[in-house]
DNA sequence: ACTTGCACCTCACGTCGCGTGAGGGCCCAG
DNA sequence: CTGGGCCCTCACGCGACGTGAGGTGCAAGT
């Protein structure tokens, strides 16, 4: 019982050449030869391959694979620990650049512009307060942007200019609800909020529940979503969070 | 309000050669440079590098990357809703890999060993099905392995045999627990359950209730663990499923 | 018996996305 | 006028393979 690097390369998924670089430098040499000198390997070898292809899967240079696959007190039970930890690690990290995407995407639809900063906190790898200071002085005061930031914000024209016009409407219908001394679970307010959540969806992305209900968070935690929702009118955003919750709760339950 | 390259390498957190190089192969040009002959990004300039950083991260080669981006008929907004796509399909998959770890983490603790095939299903970047009648010839029939897989069963030894034991004795007192007619959603299943996903925390990998309840799906779905259960008690392996989701409801809700 | 074909082998050079100096220029502080 | 700091342009190196080029072992068709 043991396979050919055709074989091995066909259910690994991998090409014969990957196979051949891994014998040359000793990260995975098969068990076995033939008598004509071809590749021979066994079950086990299959298992070290298969373990070589999940570290590389999640980044990690060959001669650190190595390292940690040929560690004398690492047992199998650890391998899949670490790799469950791993994964989940990855998992969260995309999830958060996943939640950086959806606050870009609001912010253009706001017209809200973000610092340099901002933008790059998607990929997180700095502690953002280090260099607050720092940034400060590099970047000068947000008043510049504020400029320079409303220009490139006209880089859609016209069906920029319609959606505008939808989010002002729905604003000015919002902005009734409320005098109506409709609360944020009634019927009207949760009608709202959908309409809010169609609006994202057709214009910009499939807004699920679940981000909804995470926008909604936002709209009061990051002070210029709030500030402008609050320019509709002032209390607008609480009232849209529990508005998008009580909608949210409705459809997924 | 230009920014020099160690600026812009500071805030992206990408370091000043990276920038020289995309300068070269052209795909992000500074819009100027300085009487000294210094690179000079604009705002644009960081929005773009924004997408290239990102497009990078998800593994595109950086000539492809040229190509979305110079795509004239793609807008910002069609940018950020690839994005997302992009961002949610990598995110089931790793899910599905973390799946995959927790089905082997499942498969060593019974002592039930995969093919081949089954290992690499983690990558799982071809049909199934569409090689299913070539692999039977390459592997021969599934016998030939539970032999060869029996032996690489052994390779931890004496806490392995612990472990062993620990679930027969569970296996035991559950038997007991079904002749005495409890159901499923009952105190005292509920509380095997519970102990059945402890037993997993300590000797594998920290065993959420979400993950529990998923491995309660695969031993009635996978025949070998269905196989595996119900050898110690005929419908076992059904009767614990709904002990699993029973006690994860009362432990998430 | 012969060749055709397939899957394997071993060099060995090419590619991509940078890392890492080497050698030099601009400008401000001491 | 001399450092020190940040910038510049070559230009070679490296990791993880891709991609032929040229040769071997073996089963099947003519």
């Amino acid at each position: 019982m043991s396979y050919s690097v055709g074989q091995v390369a066909h259910v690994a998924g991998v090409t014969v050449r990957t196979l051949h670089h891994y014998d040359e430098i000793g990260l995975l040499v098969p068990s076995e030869r033939s008598h004509a000198g071809h590749r021979c390997y066994s079950d086990a070898d299959l298992d070290r391959l298969q373990q070589v292809l999940f570290y590389r899967e999640l980044g990690f240079p060959l001669d650190e694979v190595a390292v940690v696959l040929d560690d004398p007190d690492a047992d199998p039970r650890a391998h899949l620990r670490r790799q469950h930890r791993l994964l989940t690690a990855r998992i969260e990290k995309l999830q958060k650049m996943a939640a950086a995407v959806e606050h870009a995407m609001e912010a253009r639809r706001m017209g809200i512009n973000l610092t340099p900063e901002e933008k790059f906190e998607v990929f997180g790898d700095k502690d953002p307060e280090q260099y607050a200071e720092e940034a400060e002085q590099r970047w000068g005061n947000t008043e510049a942007y504020a400029e320079s930031q409303r220009r490139t914000a006209s880089y859609t024209k016209d069906d920029w200019k319609r959606m505008q016009d939808e989010v002002a409407d729905w604003g000015a219908r919002y902005d009734a609800l409320m005098t109506a001394g409709e609360s944020p679970d009634g019927e009207r307010a949760m009608a709202m909020a959908e309409e809010h959540r169609q609006h994202i969806t057709t214009w910009f992305y499939e807004c699920t529940y679940e981000i909804h209900r995470g926008l909604g968070e936002m709209y009061v935690s990051d002070e210029r979503f709030k500030a402008f929702y609050d320019s509709m009118r002032p209390g607008l955003a609480e009232h849209l969070r529990g508005a998008i919750a009580a909608n949210a709760s409705r459809h997924e339950g």
